[in-house]
DNA sequence: GTCTATACTTCGATAGAC
DNA sequence: GTCTATCGAAGTATAGAC
């Protein structure tokens, strides 16, 4: 993962270096490789060369596409967080928007992709903005659309506000998630059946 | 962190290599420098050539100590667990047990550690195992500890069963330090206020 | 747009002297 | 118990041919 990288990486410098387009195949391709190598074998095997290999090409496209593998990791992040956004936007719009949410947030790739990135966002300050910058955006969006539902619904909302108990769902959802994928259950099923009391 | 890192590790054939006691100061500090460099730089920059210029020696004493590196990082796991595992008894034998439970797991820096360690026990099943076991332990213990004082208290065992609630609570207490670490706080003072009212 | 070839850095791990 | 020296593999990134 660090082999090689420069502590000072001088990318005012080499700013000229042309560079592939947004729209291109093989970019797909790349950032494709990049999402299934993170969810196989974690960020730290996200190398140009094995990104490479996976997608078919020779190492030296990727530094086309993306000139610092940081680069390719925000791009990873920013298409994913679109494509969610829009996913979101779809469960918020359901008729049963809050269980539609449940279970998106539990699905176990995007589970394993965020903590992937999370780990990755805590060293690396590019990725920490952009990803910080979506999950407000994330939670802001998911107030808008569950505000006035809520309002009509039974729940008190000075016992339990809108934005707690969004905290509160896609945590858990998060939390049990994460744990199963190590394989540790302990109270979830009596979780599990709280949740869908309330759903 | 890959490189050179054999695709097959020939363990067993070289089991026989001396291998320094574990009341060894210098392993002390090679775990030690392992964690901050964990909590600084994830684990992606615990190089055995960094470790040991963060404890001051030279790096073939970190395979004298660890035969692999996975055999480092599973040190680090059990040490880190027992330690917490002491911590945690002393936090539910407190007069306000659910308090103190809440504000151990809330802690940065245990919750930096334990998003790097998942993130590299999703790929490592040594870690992943390890990982596994003292989560279901920690939970046992707080359900021992925690059963008898919730069942005379106010809390409704139907409505909010102890193993939900302690999933909760933990699960909450994570997601609230990790997304402050990259610096996202929606609804967070909505979630504080309501476990405030809570605890 | 894709490739070959290359420069230089860092990696895990071991052998063997002291 | 700690060191020097070393191997071979893998890392990022670039230059330049096609």
């Amino acid at each position: 993962m660090l082999g090689g990288r420069p502590t000072t990486y001088p990318s005012s410098v080499v700013a000229s270096r042309r560079l592939g387009t947004e729209t291109s195949e093989t970019r797909t391709a790349l950032l494709d490789a990049t999402e299934q190598l993170m969810l196989d074998s974690g960020y730290a095997a996200v190398s140009s060369r094995r990104v490479a290999a996976v997608a078919g090409v020779r190492p030296a496209l990727v530094h086309y596409y993306f000139r610092t593998m940081d680069d390719l990791f925000l791009a990873l992040v920013r298409r994913g967080a679109e494509q969610n956004l829009k996913r979101q936007a779809r469960a918020l719009a359901s008729d049963r928007p809050l269980r539609a949410l449940w279970e998106l947030s539990s699905e176990r790739a995007g589970a394993t992709l965020m903590i992937e990135l999370t780990a990755l966002a805590n060293h690396r300050k590019a990725i920490r903005v952009e990803l910080a910058r979506y999950a407000e955006e994330f939670r802001r969006l998911q107030r808008e659309a569950l505000a006035p539902l809520l309002r009509d619904s039974g729940l008190d909302a000075d016992e339990l506000p809108i934005d707690a108990l969004l905290v509160a769902l896609t945590s858990v959802s998060r939390v049990l998630v994460m744990e199963e994928a190590l394989g540790a259950t302990s109270g979830h099923a009596a979780m599990r059946e709280v949740v869908e009391r309330l759903l």
